[in-house]
RNA sequence: GCGAUUGUAGCUCAGUUGGUCAGAGCGCCGGUUUGUGGUACCGGAGGUCGUGGGUUCGAACCCCAUCAAUCGCCCCA
């Protein structure tokens, strides 16, 4: 006896509901991504190993134990994508993209980490992306900004969404506060949780938003990133604060926000609702000047974000928001002899561009009880009065839709 | 990798201290009723109670293991 084979872990068959949410966010992305004239990009869902890894860097845990990596049959280890920026950054070196610079680019599509599933998150799982590549200007980042802020209003989600956003500085100003921060914490080492001491070694920055309460206190007061950055960065941040300004979009400063790798510079935001549970984070991204080159290409600056399809679904579905679509007409096929005429009637319709369905399966008493419960508009029975197949526009009161069908039914015979 | 909770019909669930406990509603299929009609009634299909062990005279129920789901921790590019 065979069973059945399960659907991988963390792998989601969407559907319905879920589905149409999923649709509208993506169907909004794109409306949105042509406003701000992004171009669509497709990109493959595997790269070699190394184009991940290496923008990793030194994260071990992350390469070793997250990525879905495996060897082709010529040994080549290979990784199934776990964020579309990596691979975006490949390609804009071995494409020579540098001729379009800067590059603006939207794609969406799955990615795949190897996580342990639970609410908004999954192994494989779907997000929208924007990158904007070879433009080192702070107005870049504003536009993205106000880019993800706009997406947020359009899919009405923006209320009980607030906008996280700090600088890491450039390079040396990064540098400077990052050693003062581990000069900080381990001043206060024993008291801090054992998660945070682990920390101290691995990813000192990461302390700073720990969710263990033993680890407050010292949090609250560590050195910020203000006191170490250099005027240029000061001046870099203050542009895309007055650009946010300019364009009307609210932020929270927020200097707990950290990025663990080093190639982030500069700008780093998150678009962050409290009604995910511990997933809140709906939309993040920042700059990544030091990208290009830890993948072997010349410095290049660039900057981008990324969102979870499936989270913003969820908030759309809760809201109520994502867009019903009214069946408009069904055919009730009530005698089978009038099948062949019904056929004719529905192809008609669809040609006409009037959606329909048609009930004509089971037993024909129940076809009509089917078809009104199917909740169209407008309902067509078919019939045979005295051995002529017969059709019945069923309407409470006219209305563009009845007065259609039944234009395109007047055109159709027997 | 760790923790908590949960697995009974296609779906949502009930099932008492282990002793007709294999059930209900919805959905599906069929029949009757109604006949410009979202009605009502009758009937039917469908489950080795996640899986495998164990305790017991007897397990959906107790114990162990395992798989899966949900939520959280770790991690978060």
């Amino acid at each position: 006896m065979s069973k059945t084979p399960q659907a991988i872990r963390g792998t989601q068959d969407i559907f319905g509901a879920d589905a149409e949410a999923f649709a509208h966010v993506v169907e909004t992305f794109e409306r949105v991504r042509r406003l701000y004239r992004f171009q669509r990009v497709e990109m493959p869902v595997f790269e070699k190993t190394p184009v991940f890894s290496r923008s990793l860097g030194e994260t071990t845990d992350v390469v070793s134990k997250e990525m879905y990596s495996f060897e082709d049959r010529g040994g080549e280890s290979l990784t199934l994508r776990p964020e579309f920026t990596a691979g975006l950054a490949r390609a804009y070196l071995t494409n020579g993209w540098k001729q379009f610079a800067p590059l603006k680019v939207a794609t969406h599509g799955p990615l795949f980490r190897y996580e342990r599933p639970q609410k908004g998150r999954y192994r494989q799982f779907h997000q929208i992306d924007a990158e904007v590549i070879g433009a080192p200007e702070p107005t870049v980042d504003v536009e993205l900004l106000v880019m993800a802020d706009q997406l947020l209003k359009e899919l009405g989600i923006s209320d009980g969404v607030t906008l996280q956003l700090n600088t890491l500085g450039d390079g040396e100003s990064r540098e400077a506060w990052r050693a003062a921060l581990i000069e900080y914490f381990r001043d206060h080492r024993a008291e801090l949780s054992e998660d945070s001491q682990d920390r101290l070694e691995r990813n000192p920055l990461r302390i700073l938003d720990s969710k263990d309460p033993r680890d407050k206190p010292f949090t609250a007061d560590a050195p910020r990133i203000d006191q170490f950055l250099s005027g240029e960065a000061q001046d870099f941040f203050g542009k895309v604060t007055e650009g946010l300004a300019a364009a009307s979009v609210a932020f929270v400063r927020t200097p707990s926000l950290v990025r663990g790798l080093d190639y982030y510079r500069h700008t780093a935001f998150e678009f962050v609702t409290d009604r995910l549970g511990a997933q809140g984070t709906v939309l993040g991204g920042g700059r990544y000047d030091g990208l290009l080159e830890a993948l072997g290409g010349p410095a290049t600056p660039a900057v981008g974000w990324a969102a979870g399809i499936e989270r913003l679904a969820m908030l759309v579905a809760d809201a109520g928001l994502v867009p019903q679509s009214q069946l408009t007409c069904v055919l009730a096929v009530e005698d089978d002899a009038a099948l062949t005429f019904a056929q004719k009637a529905i192809t008609a319709l669809r040609f006409q561009g009037i959606d329909a369905e048609m009930i004509a399966s089971g037993s024909p008493r129940k076809r009509y009880d089917k078809a009104v419960k199917a909740g169209a508009r407008v309902i067509v029975s078919f019939t045979c009065v005295e051995g002529v197949p017969t059709a019945n526009l069923k309407a409470a009161e006219p209305s563009a839709e009845s007065l259609a069908v039944d234009q395109v039914l007047q055109q159709i015979h027997p």
